[in-house]
DNA sequence: GTAAACTACACCAAACAGGTGAACATTATG
DNA sequence: CATAATGTTCACCTGTTTGGTGTAGTTTAC
């Protein structure tokens, strides 16, 4: 169960964005270039943080990607889903009636508990926190 | 981020094996049988769990496998961890050497919660509890 | 009108998941 | 001792997913 990198670079993207806060489009070869991500690759992931309204886009030159919603309403948990869809650690979570065996209904709960405490963890962390983190280690160093 | 079957067809063994406590070795058709597994996919699996010490095995006619411990001693996370290893959502928390981009740190804590997290969740529910939790819903239905 | 951006779609190689097949080793039982 | 019932090992295979790349557009500031 390893986190896939579309997620890892799709937060590493926002958490540019965040920090881009109020400057202004920022085009998709800088964010690339900032964190190191292929560009094309992100290309693409940026479109699903798109299409799922997290971030705007401005076409033309001078255009760019800007966060849609401030800073401490953007969740780690948004980030995900827009890339991934709801977390779900097996079929059966999201289809119940798949589920034909009794006995697996056992473990079955215990899945239940990894997805909500796994959401739990996601949804708790902002870009606000993630930014003033951020600060924090700027700061010190 | 789903589950590997690895992980699921062998909590199912598991608890079949822990059903099947002070019987004496089950047979691998047997668990196969009762779990609706492929059952040479299953060998393979409890290969694993031999070697990591969880059960032991009876060769020869009339053998099987066998928990090697009491229940409420065995947890889903070792059960995880025979099978996939330790469950690392980032390469960079095995490896911090490998993480050279500042930056990325600032999630990097992220993901260190959602490992502890998982981790907790798994290692709280033991074979017992599943047991446990099996003969209630036997006896409910 | 032209350059700087985003957008869309097709394609691709490597890794992995999930599973199969066959031969061999061990042991209970008659 | 023969034989059948088991576990053990190793090689192989196929479809899907991951992590990209390439190319041809479209939009807009200047």
């Amino acid at each position: 169960m390893r986190l896939s990198t579309r997620v890892r670079y799709g937060c590493r993207a926002m958490v540019d964005l965040a920090l881009h806060a109020g400057d202004g489009p920022v085009a998709l070869e800088v964010l690339a270039r900032e964190r190191h991500l292929p560009d094309r690759y992100l290309a693409k992931i940026i479109q699903d943080l798109r299409r799922s309204g997290l971030v705007s886009s401005v076409r033309g030159a001078g255009g760019g990607y800007v966060l849609r919603a401030p800073l401490d309403s953007i969740s780690l948990l948004d980030v995900y889903e827009a890339l991934e869809g709801p977390f779900c650690p097996v079929e059966c979570l999201d289809d119940p009636d798949g589920c034909e065996i009794v006995e697996e209904c056992v473990t079955r709960e215990v899945w239940d508990e990894v997805q909500k405490s796994l959401n739990a963890v996601l949804k708790s962390v902002t870009l606000a926190d993630l930014v003033r983190r951020h600060n924090e280690k700027a700061g010190k160093s």
